[in-house]
RNA sequence: GCGCAUGUGGCGUAAUUGGUAGCCGCGCCAGACUUAGGAUCUGGUGCCGAGAGGCGUGGGGGUUCGAGUCCCUCCAUGCGCACCA
């Protein structure tokens, strides 16, 4: 019977539906293992041949993991909340629940044609209600906590309060500090902190709670009027869209994520994560260590007052070589330092300076700006007057935003001083400061006081212990990470549950939860700027106090997804103790890199808060991460000659002037264009005429990103209507290694269907039973069956799927020419092959006779006594160029294997003198060196 | 500029991790069979060469009896970060 893998697949997909095949058991006693995917944003364009890559390998693993005897929670649900549905919304008035919907009913039709056992009861919708109550409930427990850096942890924030009850507040106490606080505190007592009103208590407690409402500096998205988070920004344009991004300076929601940049930095080490992602997320966390100096204002007439300047160097070494001081154009320093003279010119620079795009900044790094304000400070070891400018090199949201310049050893300072000529002196040996400032950190220090003589690595600590001696800065660590911004000006996303009572926010309590995000009429911002939710009406708690009116970010709802599938139905906690215990984390996490500096950081971040509070026993979110590489698509280009409206085939192109336009990839099979469906294809395309090269129209080819704006989306469920699902999952990690991106191409998938169909036919199927013999197999069909275990079990431990297709085609060619028809071989086969063609194999196993399904057997088990060769074939080789072949027994010592190979009578014929030394590999290899 | 990957036949790739480079699949060539197919089966297929043989894993150098694999160096491509003091 042949290999009808349409009513296969129908069959068996309804059958597990029913059975509730994929369950997650839960009082078994078995190991647990968790599978966990990156869930998708349900996006109007559908799943494209690029999503399943991932899911199908973490399928595989967690079909192979329960055929092991593990109890495997392997879920899926959706990302919900997003910017595409409400974009939709806004021009089409249309709700995004209902599109979201819809799209979520599509995505879901199209996982269920390939086959995955994912235990879809413990779907999660970020945007359902009962999923983000908890989202909510989370967020209140970050307000009302701080972190406490005494204890490297974060802790309840009435423990603060009580600690300003007993002692008040002293800025020697830093310790109570973390992150990076922008506020200066001025130092209380325990009596003023009792004598304080609400709300100067909320605004103190505002610095230290991890979720806190700020003036902070924020990459505004005018075109999507919203806040975005730094990893949503690219190149100074927003991730979604590319809209231009700017510098506001506005009252925001953040998570104080800096508090734990040092812990989200070490604890790289523990897990099992790829070096691209955890270096990125090395470089993105950018710490480096230095220290603070701080830098007296003269007046007038030269003498030190007591405003300073605080900076920030990693090089506090060359202080010797400081020549001017350089502040941000946005420090706070600025207007009360300078000179009424400079006033105009200054005014205009940060002028100029703050209405610059991010874009723009980026653009001009190279071009060197700045403007004296007139003021000098005094070199805190030399006594010197040291001019102070602004320059826009210097980034208010980094240290203290503000530089000392030390033009010899910095390439910024040194092009800063050869522009505007200030002095550039040398403080290390080596280097010729003609072209560029000299940067080793190395060589031996001079012109430096105390410092002289000492090399550089010598010099930076002496210099610390110096400046902390005088009192005038600090060793300290510095981030490149900045706190998160929370809020979004935008419709579809978590309501913050939060109120405001005579200008103070408040949480709500955990019984009002979950704040359910209200209807508005229309989904834009109002007319006055505010957000939409702004539209709300009567939207108000307990009827008089104002709801905040942002919404949480995307990356919210993702940040702790992975516990709510633990326990995904219960109303009383965001997951219970018990499914904790028994879960504890994800053993193994697959998904795109992209996410290396978002998604992965923020989950991270929430999952060691949620362990600092004991809500959770694990600090670190997964185990075990692999990043699948991107399916990109293959766009094709027809050639318009400028002007007109004549079409020129690739090859001939560059004897025009030609604009080139993507064009529907389903409409050029194999990149040669249909003519007739490419004039149908658009409106202006009737009229097309054609040049043509060997007498069809050659398309051009580009590799691109798969999308629908590109024409070049391949849909998955046309494979499978062509080949069916298993063949689209085996061809899938046929394709080549895991973790690479590739091209999607159809070439060859007719091979791995052949091979399906070959497969098939081994069990010789007729009448609705195998006709398999019972009979022994020989010694040669159990080495082809044992061989194949081994294989399929070692790649899949390293997640080499590829190569375990490979060895599956092996293994049905060599049983074709044995024309083995044993069940004792082809029964445990089935098992193998489960996992990643599951549909074929669940009704071969039931043609074999079993009642259950193939998900219930237990993976067989190799054994070394049917693998091994009794004979070897060795090559022999003379200065390692073969000459012969000796079989040999493996049995054999390798002094036997030795004495027998220089007895042979090969060697006489290749041998004129005693060899120097012999090589043996046993099982491999004899080389003999003369 | 800094960091991380990756370079192997016409193509996708493999190589037991230092041991006969090119498994498996696509494509191609030749043949068989046939109710002419997107079918099946057999043989062949890295390059040069009639052949013996020679050359071959981005280039160059090194270590080793032996290198796709290790070391140095250069080149190319992809990704990430980037005025971070």
């Amino acid at each position: 019977m042949e290999y009808h893998f349409k009513e296969i697949e129908a069959k068996w997909q309804a059958w597990w539906r029913q059975n509730g095949t994929y369950r997650t058991g839960t009082g078994s006693t078995k190991p647990t293992y968790y599978v966990l995917d990156m869930f998708p944003y349900p996006s109007g364009a559908g799943l494209h041949v690029g999503h399943p890559l991932g899911y199908i390998a973490s399928d595989i693993i967690a079909r192979y993991k329960r055929l092991k005897g593990f109890d495997v929670l392997h879920p899926m649900g959706f990302d919900a909340f997003g910017l595409p549905a409400e974009q939709y919304a806004i021009q089409t008035g249309q709700h995004p629940k209902i599109t979201t919907e819809q799209n979520i009913r599509r995505y879901r039709e199209q996982l269920d044609k390939i086959g995955f056992s994912f235990d879809w009861e413990r779907e999660i919708r970020t945007c359902d209600p009962s999923y983000y109550k908890w989202t909510q409930w989370i967020f209140i427990q970050l307000f009302n906590s701080w972190y406490n850096p005494v204890n490297a942890k974060a802790e309840p924030i009435d423990r603060l309060i009580r600690l300003f009850e007993e002692k008040g507040y002293q800025p020697q106490g830093e310790a109570f500090l973390s992150g990076n606080i922008e506020s200066e505190l001025q130092p209380f007592t325990s009596a003023e902190w009792m004598a304080m009103s609400e709300k100067e208590k909320s605004d103190v407690l505002l610095n230290y709670r991890l979720a806190y409402l700020s003036d902070a500096w924020v990459n505004w998205c005018p075109a999507l009027g919203t806040v975005l988070a730094n990893d949503e920004v690219v190149d100074g344009k927003s991730e979604r869209g590319g809209y231009p991004v700017e510098r506001k300076r506005m009252k925001q929601w953040s998570l104080r994520m800096t508090a734990y940049a040092d812990r989200l930095l070490n604890d790289l080490e523990k897990i099992d994560w790829s070096d691209s992602i955890k270096d990125a997320q090395r470089n993105w966390i950018g710490r480096s260590e230095g220290s603070t100096i701080c830098f007296h204002l003269v007046d007038s007439s030269g003498n030190p007052t007591s405003d300073s300047i605080e900076v920030f160097t990693t090089r506090p070494d060359t202080v010797f070589g400081v020549s001017f001081v350089t502040l941000a154009p946005e420090h706070e320093l600025v207007d009360r330092i300078t000179l009424p003279v400079y006033r105009d010119a200054v005014a205009e620079y940060v002028k100029i300076a703050s209405n610059k795009t991010e874009r723009e900044r980026q653009a001009d790094v190279k071009k060197v700006s700045g403007q004296f304000t007139g003021a000098y400070v005094l070199h805190p070891f030399t006594g010197e007057l040291v001019p102070v400018w602004i320059g826009e090199y210097v980034l208010a949201g980094y240290g203290t935003g503000a530089v000392m310049a030390v033009p010899a050893h910095d390439q910024r300072d040194y092009l800063f001083a050869s522009h505007f000529g200030l002095p550039i002196k040398q403080v290390i040996e080596g280097g010729t400061l003609e072209e560029e400032a000299y940067t080793d950190k190395s060589g031996r220090m001079m012109n430096s006081g105390f410092l002289n003589g000492m090399d550089v690595r010598e010099a930076i600590p002496a210099a610390i212990r110096e400046i902390e001696l005088k009192g005038i800065g600090v060793g300290r660590v510095n981030f490149r990470l900045r706190d998160a911004a929370f809020g979004r000006q935008r419709y579809w996303g978590e309501p913050i549950p939060v109120y405001y009572k005579e200008g103070i926010p408040c949480v709500l309590d955990e019984s009002e939860l979950p704040l359910v995000l209200p209807d508005v009429d229309k989904f834009q911002p109002t007319e006055s700027g505010e957000p939409p939710l702004a539209r709300a009406v009567n939207w108000k708690h307990e009827g008089m106090y104002e709801y905040e009116t942002t919404t949480m970010p995307g990356w919210a709802g993702s940040s702790w997804y992975f516990l709510r599938y633990m326990d995904a139905r219960n109303d009383n906690a965001f997951v219970s103790a018990e499914a904790l215990d028994r879960w504890k984390q994800v053993d193994f996490y697959l998904g795109g890199a992209e996410h290396a500096t978002g998604h992965l950081l923020y989950v991270r971040f929430w999952t060691k808060f949620l362990f600092d509070l004991g809500f959770i026993q694990v600090d670190e979110p997964a185990r075990k991460l692999v990043n699948q590489g991107m399916i990109q698509g293959v766009s094709a280009f027809v050639y318009r000659i400028n002007g007109t409206s004549r079409f020129v085939s690739a090859g001939l192109r560059h004897e025009y002037e030609t604009t080139p336009l993507h064009v529907d990839v389903s409409i050029a099979p194999n990149h040669i264009l249909d003519l007739e469906r490419f004039k149908t294809w658009r409106e202006d395309l009737h009229q097309a005429e054609f040049i043509l090269e060997e007498g069809v129209y050659k398309c051009g080819a580009e590799v691109e990103k798969m999308s629908k704006s590109k024409y070049n989306v391949v849909n998955p469920d046309d494979i499978i209507d062509e080949f069916g699902a298993d063949t689209l999952r085996l061809y899938e990690m046929f394709l080549g290694p895991l973790e690479q991106s590739k091209p999607w191409s159809t070439q060859g998938i007719n091979g791995v269907f052949n091979f399906l169909r070959r497969f098939w036919r081994l069990y010789r199927v007729e009448n609705g039973s195998c006709r398999l013999s019972e009979d022994q197999p020989s010694a040669a069909e159990l080495k082809i069956l044992h061989k194949t275990i081994k294989k399929v079990e070692e790649d899949v431990d390293r997640y080499s799927f590829n190569t375990t297709v490979s060895a599956f085609m092996i293994c049905v060619n060599e049983l074709n020419e044995l024309k083995c028809d044993k069940r004792a071989v082809l029964e445990p086969l089935v098992i193998l092959l489960s996992p990643y063609a599951p549909h074929i194999a669940e009704e071969l196993w039931h043609l074999l006779g079993h009642g259950e399904s193939v998900t219930c057997a237990s993976f067989p088990q190799w054994r070394e006594e049917y693998l091994v060769e009794q004979e070897f074939e060795y090559p022999v080789s003379i200065n390692g160029k073969v000459r012969f072949k000796l079989n040999l027994s493996l049995q054999l010592s390798k002094e036997e294997i030795e004495k027998q190979v220089l007895d042979s009578n090969e060697t006489g014929r290749y041998l004129t003198q005693p060899p120097k030394k012999i090589v043996v590999v046993p099982g491999r290899i004899v080389n003999i060196v003369v």
